[in-house]
DNA sequence: ACACCTTCTACTCAATCTGAGCATTAGCCA
DNA sequence: TGGCTAATGCTCAGATTGAGTAGAAGGTGT
């Protein structure tokens, strides 16, 4: 008797932000991020062999990476005599377009989780179809007991009935919505037949999902964001982008107070007349803070320890 | 050629707090945290393997558990002709003792990492013995640049020079003293021959350090600590059990403010006698907090989003 | 040149939260 | 009963947050 052998995979979850959308990288059709395999033999470090291979495959040379979790479920992959175990990292980029035979391409992050998108408001997905397919889940429940802590969860994850919607959970709604049977990955097809928010292959939209809710979190209490901005930019390029990721509107004059008086940025005393109003000026980050305070981020509303 | 085996191991750092103690398990000597190998055929998922051995090698059974960090650098473990990548996780359990054929036993976590409880103040530790090692560290710098590099993340690491200490950074001050070869297990023989925190063997330590960074910046935002208190306790336990982990001395009656007026736990109304003093009420935690605030968890001081 | 639009930027203000300290309560023990 | 200890209640100033008003500085079209 042979064990089947362990192969390590390797996935990227490369994320950037263009004006107002943030974007990942895909490949492949159904779109699936990034994937390698660890050379036992020729790579010294996990990290390392990420770094190289996606420079191989879609000539970005990634600058932020940090892991993201390790998928060891039977099952996932392709072939079936062989255990798959992927190592999934975030890496945050600045955009620019893959080499152009790369067949990678840049997504709009949104397309995937549509539901995660609240900066014009509740999107509209949630009340038409996601709710609706709550309610059937929550309804399906085996007992009273069951049905209850169905409705627990599936309120506090998406902020219904007097709960408050946390962005940062980006994984555990999705999650959520897969037992529900709701995402096409499940194998079950989708309450009502409709399909919400564009599938990728195999268990990749978890991944995805569990990125943004790990930049999120990040955004409040490390200066991530000038990851993926320019060297100098303007205090509205920054709420933007900080935006795009936490997918909430910030009030324009309170966030910037708080990274201006906060000391994550400063100004560079030139200016960006291009802005169709008053030009604006071009600020940069300030790396002193990282002394300064234990826990520089962006300022996001909602992070009260009580009430 | 054959390329040398991947093999899959699974760690589990798995933490108690008794009275004023932080615990961690461990077995083996020098001490290591349990360690098993997935099993590619039987275990289904890497969590439920990990839930197995750790059943099978100490009888017992994890409550709370959540996936730290997957190691895979090249070099680590005992066989040379296969790669050992291993995903460690962190579990929070009551304290209870390992069976007694098992060969762990309770570890105190602070043994290990010394320069990490500020719970008396600084810890003679960091002036004694860390401050020197990493002024030669910064001393031995290539140029002037690495030497002002090394100086700032020496300083931002462990508090000096006007920068705030920040409990969540375990991590990045163990590989810091690891790089300026304080601990024995670089390879490097420490400054000055002597050893300060209990060695662990392999890179075990700088997991354990990673778990209790992890626990730290739980505690802010999630109710973990519950997972470690008995159905009821009073809130000094409470207290002692957060200052435990978080490594610092909190005001009482703030904290006190925070959990109760935070909705985190409510009163029983019955009383523990047993406090030497003034009878403490009995609390429990309040599920329902789950549904009214996004980020519950027990006040702990230093998160200043500016100034 | 001028009104007008847009966006950036500067302030204000009330509500709330935080950090710190003082004071009181309620058992235990000699 | 007085003194000890730990738990609990309350106050207060300073800082932070959330929301809003208003002015400044560019462009655009007539």
């Amino acid at each position: 008797m042979t064990t089947s052998p362990v192969v390590l995979g390797l996935s990227a979850v490369i994320v950037a932000v263009t004006a107002d959308t943030p974007r990942v990288l895909v490949v492949g059709d159904p779109p699936g991020v990034p994937t390698g395999r660890l050379d036992p033999e020729a790579d010294r470090t996990l990290e390392r062999s990420l770094r190289r291979w996606v420079r191989e495959q879609t000539g970005i040379d990634l600058g932020y990476v940090e892991q993201l979790y390790t998928l060891g479920d039977r099952g996932r992959g392709a072939l079936s005599d062989e255990r798959l175990v992927s190592v999934a990292y975030l890496a945050l980029v600045r955009e620019r377009s893959p080499s152009d035979e790369a067949p990678a391409r840049w997504g709009d992050l949104y397309d995937f989780l549509p539901w995660e998108d609240f900066r014009e408001g509740r999107p509209s997905v949630i009340p038409e179809h996601v709710v609706p397919a709550l309610d059937h889940w929550v309804a399906t429940g085996t007992d009273g007991v069951e049905r209850a802590a169905r409705r627990e969860r599936a309120d506090i994850m998406f902020g219904q009935g007097g709960a408050t919607w946390d962005g940062e959970r980006a994984l555990e709604r999705y999650e959520l919505l897969w037992e529900a049977g709701f995402v096409p990955e499940s194998g079950r097809a989708p309450e009502g037949g409709e399909v919400h928010g564009e599938p990728m292959t195999l268990d990749h939209r978890r991944i995805v999902a569990q990125a943004l809710g790990r930049v999120r979190g990040k955004l409040r209490y490390r200066p991530v964001v000038f990851e993926l901005l320019p060297e100098t930019f303007t205090l509205s390029q920054l709420q933007r982008v900080a935006e795009a990721l936490s997918g909430v509107r910030l009030h324009t004059q309170n966030f910037r107070r708080l990274v201006d008086r906060g000391g994550l940025v400063e100004g560079t005393g030139e200016y960006d007349t291009s802005t169709g109003g008053r030009p604006a000026e071009l600020y940069r980050f300030r790396r002193e803070v990282l002394r300064e305070r234990p826990a520089p981020g962006v300022g996001l509303p909602g992070l009260r320890t009580s009430g």
